[in-house]
DNA sequence: TCGGGAGCGGAGAGCGCTCTCCCTTTGTGC
DNA sequence: GCACAAAGGGAGAGCGCTCTCCGCTCCCGA
């Protein structure tokens, strides 16, 4: 009763579980990190000891001497000179994406005990600081989702050659990982199944052209009809708003009232376009066909709910992770890109 | 040449700050700290020092001495027994209210230098390794956003009187800090401006009502409307979910046709609510005016824009983290509430 | 039988910081 | 002029862990 005082106060520590196992604490060090052979009947006691004791190990303590933290940030970086009142960020919140992003990531870190720090970089200020961040050992390395074609946060981690992975090509050529979307491909099942429905006039409203998304899902769409024997496809940027949408729809019905197909290069366009079907007295997918992009809340929510080409974001996403921790484990500066196949969802719009 | 073998390799540490500065080690610790009394004079030395040599602390090695992470989880509890597809999570970070949490906790964080690690927790099993997590001092404390009523999460942090403060009262009463906004008044803000507009006819669609804001939001509003001298509300339950609002609304054409104004619990259920007034050849806000709550993506979105009761997310989110800081400092079990005022979000609808 | 290597485990030195002592200096009242 | 207090600053002991040495044991081949 009187050794010990500190009932539920003092945590385990390596040397309690040393002392329980009858072994060192080096070795129970080596036998928790695996770390040389260990004899297995020792493995086995001193993992006994561990479990009995309850011990769990410090991560500063560890931090202190390996000089890892454990732990990395996921930067959603919307850097950009722009009105302060931008919605973008609320916008960006404003599907699901995120919440599977995050899944995703926690997939891969959960199981290594790895501690995933929320950060926004909303200037170029807080960039820098993300990259001092991770030079000075705040955190081992970043996951970036980067929202501007526009943001100097790639750059700066590519010059820094610090680890990092990015959701997405980064807009300009530059040595940092990335994984992203197959989205000639994504498009490509775009085409043909519309082409497949029996549309006769195809048309696109695309997303902004500064955005490789924007680009890619454009002329992955124009190539695909091409192949199809369609040589030309109207076309009409909606900057990836729904307002976008919506105007680029009208110009589109003004335009070429006989369409009967459309591909939207993002979900949140293809809503406004619809919006602005049904004003004109269009049914989807009857009179046109409508197929969107991304697979976010948006299509779900639209009427008619959107068929649309879906990203795996949660394995993008864990791909991510097991980037960053190989790059991380294995000091090298290798950068590599893992590029994912998009699926179509099948919904009622086309 | 030969001294510095290591150019930009090794971080700056307290040793080579109190070199520069002409000082010990302790000195420029207390500086840091702004720990008891140091000679003004001194302190400035040892700043310019600190900035001379772009010397950070290095948390690993403070966390193991004061026993503090210097990291505070913001958890996202999903737990309950549910299907496994239930899409919730997505739902949950399907609009901006989640970006506002994030921003307005690390609002308050960020000059503390205190980072905010992101944890999902989806099941009991989740919520115990929560809970051990900051028994254990992998963090400080929780901040927590629960999302169901059942939800075992805030009774176990209750129990383990442990750092945390909740977005939101508790289900049921038990010690625990949270931050809410005052729903009545939401409510009579709603209850006042339908009435004002002279709307004769006034309903509601209310949430689930074993959600305290299900039920708070349809009391407060029934108590509103009564003050205004209006006995009766017919109410329908919508329980949260745009169908459910869309359902609701069906009944309630179908029960009362002449309503020409209705208080809906929740943006999402009010935009399912104005879809199928449209479909019935309502307009709004002409024929009837809708109100919503919450001011998510959804009010922004809908067509017409929604009038709805905004809470300052924002502002909820920062008080608890500060609330959080302050319980971590004092390492006194003391529970707190600060509850907000809403305000009435003018747009079309009403 | 003996040397040598391989395998296994222990001892101990820190990682960078905070914080408790304790010494020095300066101020203050009689 | 002296005793005492108070305040500023230094020395040094760890916090809990990893990891490098180093020594012991065992096994194998010569």
């Amino acid at each position: 009763m009187t050794s010990d005082q500190t009932p539920a106060q003092r945590l385990p520590t390596l040397e309690d579980v040393a002392q329980v196992a009858g072994v060192s604490r080096a070795t129970v060090s080596r036998v928790i990190n695996n770390i040389r052979n260990v004899d297995p009947q020792l493995h086995k006691v001193v993992w006994d000891a561990v479990t009995a004791t309850g011990y769990v190990p410090n991560r500063a303590a560890r931090s202190l001497v390996t000089g890892r933290t454990g732990a990395i940030a996921l930067v959603v970086s919307e850097a950009e000179n722009r009105a302060a009142d931008d919605p973008f960020l609320g916008r960006f919140f404003s599907d699901p994406f995120f919440g599977r992003v995050v899944g995703g990531v926690l997939s891969v870190l959960r199981p290594s005990g790895v501690h995933l720090a929320l950060v926004l970089a909303g200037d170029e200020d807080a960039c820098a600081k993300v990259v001092s961040d991770v030079r000075q050992g705040q955190v081992d390395g970043v996951v970036v989702l980067s929202l501007h074609p526009h943001d100097p946060l790639p750059r700066m981690l590519a010059d820094a050659a610090v680890p990092a992975v990015l959701y997405g090509r980064p807009a300009a050529p530059m040595p940092i990982s990335y994984v992203d979307v197959a989205t000639y491909q994504g498009a490509k099942l775009a085409a043909d199944h519309l082409v497949a429905r029996g549309c006769q006039h195809v048309a696109t409203i695309s997303g902004s052209v500064d955005m490789p998304a924007g680009v890619d899902r454009l002329n992955g769409f124009r190539e695909a009809m091409a192949k199809q024997g369609v040589a030309y496809v109207p076309s009409y940027d909606g900057g990836f708003t729904q307002e976008g949408g919506e105007r680029a729809m009208e110009r589109l019905l003004a335009e070429h009232p006989e369409v009967d197909g459309v591909f939207v290069a993002s979900d949140v366009m293809a809503q406004g376009a619809m919006m602005v079907l049904r004003d004109h007295g269009k049914t989807v997918p009857d009179d046109v066909a409508v197929i969107g992009f991304d697979d976010s809340s948006a299509a779900l929510s639209s009427r008619p709910p959107l068929t649309t080409v879906r990203q795996p974001v949660e394995d993008m996403a864990a791909e991510m992770a097991r980037l960053l921790l190989t790059r991380i484990d294995s000091r090298a500066n290798r950068t590599t890109s893992v590029i994912f196949d998009p699926d179509l969802v099948h919904r009622a719009s086309a």
